[in-house]
DNA sequence: TAATAATGTACGGTATACGTACATCACTTC
DNA sequence: GAAGTGATGTACGTATACCGTACATTATTA
């Protein structure tokens, strides 16, 4: 939605403000924004101080935050408000069984994400050692850009979104290999839409690579992309599409197929 | 917090009342809620039919919902939001390459929960293969009387509280194991609070065994436990207990040890 | 075609939520 | 130890955001 219309939409009598505020304050406690007093949330959201008090008041007294000495954390009750959605939406889990099968078949990590807005929403993972720096879980958001979920996800975007994608894009450096440039970008997403699976080398983090292949509903509309991530330094380009790359082609296929029967 | 406080807190000036309501939206949506009209959220809420559409709307406009047909659903930005604790929170990060290390020595599925009033919450899960009918995932719940977990984090409240819990307590029979005598819970969480350590045998789920131990800050307070739980099949009460036991209690001192240090 | 049950919407009143302003407290800094 | 900085708590009057009732409208079903 664009600006104009979410303003037209707020001064149409059916928006809260009080909840959009709320929702706002609990997102101001990202990473590194560990605990948080009154006077940060304040900033951060640019909420006036009495307002940013009160939400967070009330946060507490819902059990979604917690304060001591005036800093206030959130607690894990929000963790599982977002868990409501999961448990409200079970296509993810009929993919767990298969990504279980495929991880122990590979002795790999594989994941689903969707996209929202410019990130990647990781919805289901299974994970094996850990090779990334950052600790990825169900929830977890990452650049669309510099992932090859990312990709997959891009790729399929109708033309005009993904222009509009592009041009607010403010790509940012992550390794030597990030891909800097939007033509570039484009280029690549256009090959991956063709070949019909992305491939990310150490774009977003030295020494990680992965292939990842759409998830199709009945209609074939691109709804998620499963991946398979490695250890740059234990699996060479060559085992990842020549051995890799099939297998999760064939599970995406099982998988597709597995939730587009029970959606019925 | 009582009902009488959270009265007075209401009617303190302090309370934002579109803020709780918002919640309680996104939490109708749980198990078996998939999709919701506004009249299901009016009825399920208690909400006035016009304020359930409105917060819904809201919902919808701010990408936390989404409708189709007048039938509406949560996002992953639902999740997303659940996951800024996780972020917000390294204390769970740290103890997750302990996890991994218990999980590839043993073969079997590790977790740490919070209590959260009645029930546990997954704040982190290694697993291996899938032993449960439901999945689970960080963020999920489940009633603390039925598993280890819960039974190590009851057992370690303070006389008051434990007390409090076990009068409003309603026993809902899962299995032909699970407890359903208040009296045998209570002897069960002495027991456990002086072993140091819980056991639950079937008591949740058919041929789900598990045990668990508590994690301590660096007083001493209990602030999470863990747990490892196999298939009851696989693996008899004497493994559990004598080979898995004494691993998760090691691995739970070093992972109490490693997030005091960090959060010195 | 009537009836049921859902949604959209108008509207006026009031409780709700707001921000300014001031008081207070904790912690530096000179 | 006094002045200064930056935080919090709180009082209060106001504006308005939000409310629910009531009615119109649109599926859906009988």
């Amino acid at each position: 939605m664009s600006t104009e219309q979410l303003d037209n939409f707020k001064e149409s009598g059916d928006f809260i403000q009080s909840l959009d505020r709320g929702l706002q304050v609990i997102q101001a406690f990202s990473q590194n924004n560990k605990a948080l007093k009154i006077s940060d949330v304040s900033k951060i959201t640019g909420l006036s101080r009495p307002t940013a008090r009160r939400i967070l008041l009330t946060l507490e007294h819902l059990g979604f935050a917690e304060s001591s000495n005036g800093v206030f954390s959130l607690t894990a009750r929000t963790l599982s408000l977002g868990y409501t959605y999961l448990s409200s939406n079970n296509k993810w889990n009929i993919a767990h069984s298969f990504m279980r099968d495929f991880v122990n078949k590979t002795g790999e990590s594989c994941s689903i994400s969707i996209l929202d807005g410019t990130d990647i929403i990781y919805v289901a993972r299974v994970s094996t050692k850990r090779i990334m720096s950052i600790n990825l879980d169900v929830g977890s958001k990452l650049p669309a850009y510099a992932t090859s979920m990312g990709h997959v996800l891009l790729a399929n975007l109708p033309k005009e979104e993904l222009e509009k994608y592009l041009t607010s894009l403010n790509l940012e450096k992550f390794t030597d290999k990030t891909i800097l440039d939007k033509d570039q970008l484009r280029i690549t997403l256009e090959d991956v839409l063709e070949k019909n699976w992305g491939g990310v080398d150490q774009q977003f983090e030295e020494g990680l690579r992965s292939i990842a292949v759409p998830l199709r509903d009945a209609n074939g509309k691109v709804i998620a992309a499963i991946n398979c991530s490695v250890h740059a330094g234990r699996i060479s380009k060559e085992v990842i599409t020549n051995e890799f790359l099939p297998l999760l082609q064939e599970y995406a296929e099982r998988i597709s197929e597995a939730m587009a029967i029970t959606n019925r």
